[in-house]
DNA sequence: GACTCCCTTCTTGCATGCAACATAAGCTGT
DNA sequence: ACAGCTTATGTTGCATGCAAGAAGGGAGTC
């Protein structure tokens, strides 16, 4: 499908992207090219072009003729994002209700017994991991594939995995979740549309007031 | 804001898209760097770049060295993409409606009375550019700087110019849409965002309805 | 001591050269 | 005539070289 060279260029934007969110680099660091160039060993040209896609990600800026940082999304951005959020996952959830995907169905059943079991010993890693996983299933299930493709933009624009970590910390936010996610799953079982983008966009709200309410040191600006 | 290089590069960007959506290329034709380089009077490498770019935001398609070609949306990527484009616009007026931008209001008021005359005089060019008007101002009227960049996006690869002049041409269109219209601005001075939101869905559904009933040589993918 | 100017250094931006690969045409043998 | 192979061409992918600009530091001056 994919020959050697794509499949390693896309290998090198997502191990930059790594990189970078996963906070080697302090926040508004300067990234030079060369240093990812001999990180990678690759030339400098390829490490470009793949700074400039994530600039495009919002996650560099790139200062012309400065150099590339770190960016850090603003307070107001994460608000921003989360809204959309809401809503492309609102749509996700319709439109897998109205499909009534089986496959997904089953994968989220599953999802929410191990979730129920990682509460209940307090596992918030593994929660961490399934409630990715549970929204990503949603989304895939919607069987729409440039919606798949516009939440990975989305969702590399948050740096979610930070922010998940930091919701679950707050007490009684996993349980709650949980019930969110049963309600949103329920809504989906009986193909009911409205009830399913209702639950979801609930659910994302509250997630997103958790993930906020926190005041955080990297959230400050 | 913007350096000299920094605003030549987004107008190379904007033009080679230009050049794209223009269907100055047959769908499917190959687009070689070197003649864009040479076009345009730069090296290979910002065409690259730029190139690069439109690939990621679904106008062309770069099969790895072989050349890049210019990608026409399917239908079923065209009903995908009006999906989220009602999603979108609907938390856009949602949005704005709970805000009540005044001029953001005057300006939905003006549009209005101008394609209630357009419609009388039944002049589809200065029609079109409202409708891309009204929808725009909603957008932008949501004050969420992110909305904004991902619809951005989302119109880009939907190549809307093409489509809303072919939503046009269908007889008694334009004065239903100037209804919708008008029904969304009512929500929106009205503060209803539930209400805002519906009108726009069910506005943006209707047309997305209107662009693909018509079966059209470009669309038979 | 503070301020201004220059210069050094680091960074990116772009042009170009070369190699690798895919595709298609031509050639040869059957 | 046709199938298989070889070759020719066109394209992208990447490495490298060089220039231009921006920021910081140091020396000189008031």
């Amino acid at each position: 499908m994919l020959s050697v060279e794509a499949a390693e260029r896309e290998n090198l934007l997502d191990k930059i992207r790594m990189l970078v969110l996963g906070g080697d680099f302090p926040p508004g660091a300067v990234v030079p090219e060369a240093f990812l160039a001999q990180e990678f060993d690759v030339s400098r040209t390829p490490v470009r072009e793949a700074l400039k896609q994530l600039q495009h990600e919002g996650l560099v800026e790139i200062r012309p003729k400065v150099g590339t940082f770190v960016r850090e999304p603003t307070r107001r951005e994460i608000i921003e994002l989360f809204q959309i959020k809401e809503s492309l996952e609102g749509l996700a959830a319709s439109l897998l209700a109205r499909r009534g995907g089986t496959t997904e169905l089953s994968a989220l059943r599953l999802n929410l017994e191990d979730s129920e079991a990682a509460v209940l010993t307090d596992d918030t890693e593994a929660y961490a991991r399934l409630v990715h996983e549970f929204h990503w299933t949603i989304v895939r299930g919607s069987d729409n594939l440039k919606l798949v493709e516009h939440y990975g933009r989305l969702m590399n624009q948050l740096a979610y995995q930070r922010l998940v970590l930091r919701t679950v910390e707050h007490p009684g936010r996993l349980a709650a979740s949980t019930r969110e996610h049963r309600a949103v799953l329920e809504m989906i079982e009986h193909k009911d549309p409205f009830g399913a983008e209702a639950a979801m966009r609930n659910h994302v709200h509250a997630s997103s007031r958790e993930a906020l309410t926190e005041p955080v040191q990297s959230l400050r600006n």
